[in-house]
DNA sequence: GCTCAAACTGTTAGCGCTAACATCAACGAA
DNA sequence: TTCGTTGATGTTAGCGCTAACAGTTTGAGC
């Protein structure tokens, strides 16, 4: 039983063992000691092997908040993003994580919640913690956020979007053109009256701007959308359902701008006795593991959500190696895969 | 266009806007303007009012890395999950993250991927950040990790599950009574050929054996089970299905150790015409939103991944201040939840 | 006016580490 | 031999902030 432990709550030192008592014990200075932890090559084996033993008898664990603050990095990368709840983004943090981890770089994550001012929050703390690179979701940021990141000096990737004037890097897709070609998928499929749900995000807005002028653009299309809270999930999915239909009950497609929506609607089309897609397609947007399983299997857009992380990744880890950068805006592309759903 | 920028990649200050450029500026003593940041009711209001003007208008960011290092405080608290893929684990740490943030800490996350040698490195990493508290996922880890815990003087919660030797806190339920109440759950319903696919991690295997022991007390029963590798989701429920089905044809009921892969397997019983509950009844674990939306909606066993969290937090909150903590285990319990699919 | 405490502000001395430069030995080339 | 060069290690001087304590001012109480 340990629980009885006092821990240090604060206050100067708690006696913990620091980088001067490995280097008596090994008799060397600090600086080899500190050598042999962040460059083994530079000190001769006998050194390091006894500088390593020195370590492992007394149990140090060198103090990286004072490295950082020595050394003016910390060998931190922020990332924000909205949720990580049931959600795409975790893949990408999961991708952006591992990549970080072959650079010897940890990963510090925050959500907002879909909330501009917490964002803004995030972001000034994190610069406060001097994280070396910064990871954002979305194009979108208020002014003070674009400002203070840009002038924050280190790399900032945006993603999940794109733009010709990134702050400074960008991977992702287009989301206006996703909506785009999802609409001419169900068009070519010849429905005619298309609705649309989804939250109230940036990166949703451009989906549908997309998926909307593609539709008016034909003659003889009815179109009806319906704006939910942003996060809204299964549950959602389901009411939005009923709403759309409610507005107009001879709907022939709907694209619900995340995989959660439609797989949620897929569930109450069953219970209404709704045939997918002989009496209303669905398609969805992302691409879940979820999305292939269901049954009917859901038509979707598949984005490269890990792989916007791991380029994220490796676009801050050549720029914080100093190496160039072809260019600032990657776009990782999309793909309509269709199934049986639509 | 503002990719042109070159950021600082390392080396000593990049003539960044400090502390004592505001002191000077507010004329007062840098003293003064670490106070009106952190504890403003301490400085008069009209000097507060210099001090912050100072700040927005050469828009100065504190650095939290050197504040650290002084006070010995990080204000981060570090969490070490298995993963936050489409998991449980993703409203523990929401609950905790927004529960840190009301006493001003930030939380710190690490995956492990299942790995215990991850988990190793990750404590390793985040003791030499000097995070101020820990959450684990988790009763079981390497003597290393506990003996590394114990030693930190932090306060340590360990979650998920339950035991009378925390290293330190522990907020959670039984896993393995968990397990034993669907059991029952499901003997009471007259099954008699039962059977488990769960994933390999501890708190699964926990399950397993609460629910093995119930069924097998029971004379005339038939177990079988199928053990799969950690983290296996909707697909994996689908395979689970048909391997559990060919060792066992005659199968009555079958509990996943998780509601992806007991969703998985509705799909799969979907497409093989199987009824749920007639033929085969389902049941999961954790209660995901999914788990009431799915059609037949699925019996599983509800626990509290959000309060969780937010127990832990307020917990660790509690140890920060000095507060007592009146036990060092807390019972969040669980719930059978009976829906459609059993 | 005097005393004393409360409220506010300033001074000093680091926190534990690393960049930059300095030193020194060993060695091969000229 | 002499020199430069390389590799290994040490010395110095902080990084930007805050704890602890030391003033200083203010005003209430008598």
């Amino acid at each position: 039983m340990s629980n009885k432990q006092s821990p240090v709550i604060a206050g100067r030192s708690g006696a913990q063992v620091q980088m001067e008592d490995v280097a008596r014990l090994a008799g060397v200075s600090m600086m080899t000691v500190s050598r042999a932890i962040r460059e083994p090559a530079k000190v001769a084996a006998a050194t390091r092997t006894r500088v390593e033993a020195a370590i492992a008898k007394i149990g140090y664990v060198p103090n990286l908040t004072a490295g950082s603050l020595a050394s003016n990095r910390s060998r931190i990368v922020a990332a924000i993003v909205p949720t990580i709840d049931n959600s795409i983004f975790a893949e990408t943090m999961r991708g952006l994580s591992e990549t970080l981890a072959t650079g010897g770089y940890q990963l510090l994550l925050g959500q907002t919640g879909y909330d501009e001012h917490a964002e803004e929050a995030l972001v000034a703390a994190f610069l406060g913690r001097r994280v070396d690179g910064m990871v954002i979701t979305g194009v979108s940021h208020s002014p003070l956020t674009r400002q203070r990141l840009a002038q924050a000096g280190i790399p900032v990737v945006e993603t999940w979007d794109l733009t010709n004037r990134p702050i400074d890097m960008v991977v992702g897709f287009s989301n206006r053109d996703a909506g785009r070609a999802i609409a001419r998928y169900l068009l070519a499929r010849e429905h005619r009256r298309i609705g649309f749900a989804g939250g109230g995000d940036d990166r949703t807005r451009s989906r549908l701007a997309g998926f909307e002028a593609a539709i008016k653009r034909v003659k003889g299309t009815h179109f009806t959308s319906l704006l939910l809270p942003a996060g809204t999930s299964f549950h959602g999915g389901r009411k939005a359902l009923g709403e759309l239909l409610a507005k107009d009950p001879k709907l022939q497609a709907i694209f619900f701008s995340n995989d959660a929506l439609a797989v949620g609607a897929l569930m109450e089309c069953r219970r209404r006795a709704i045939r997918v897609p002989q009496d209303l397609a669905v398609a969805g947007f992302a691409d879940l593991e979820i999305a292939a399983e269901v049954e009917p299997s859901l038509t979707t857009v598949q984005v490269r959500s890990r792989s916007i992380g791991e380029e994220a990744g490796i676009m801050l880890l050549a720029r914080l190696r100093g190496d160039p950068i072809a260019s600032p805006v990657r776009d990782l592309g999309f793909v309509v895969v269709p199934r049986a759903s639509a």
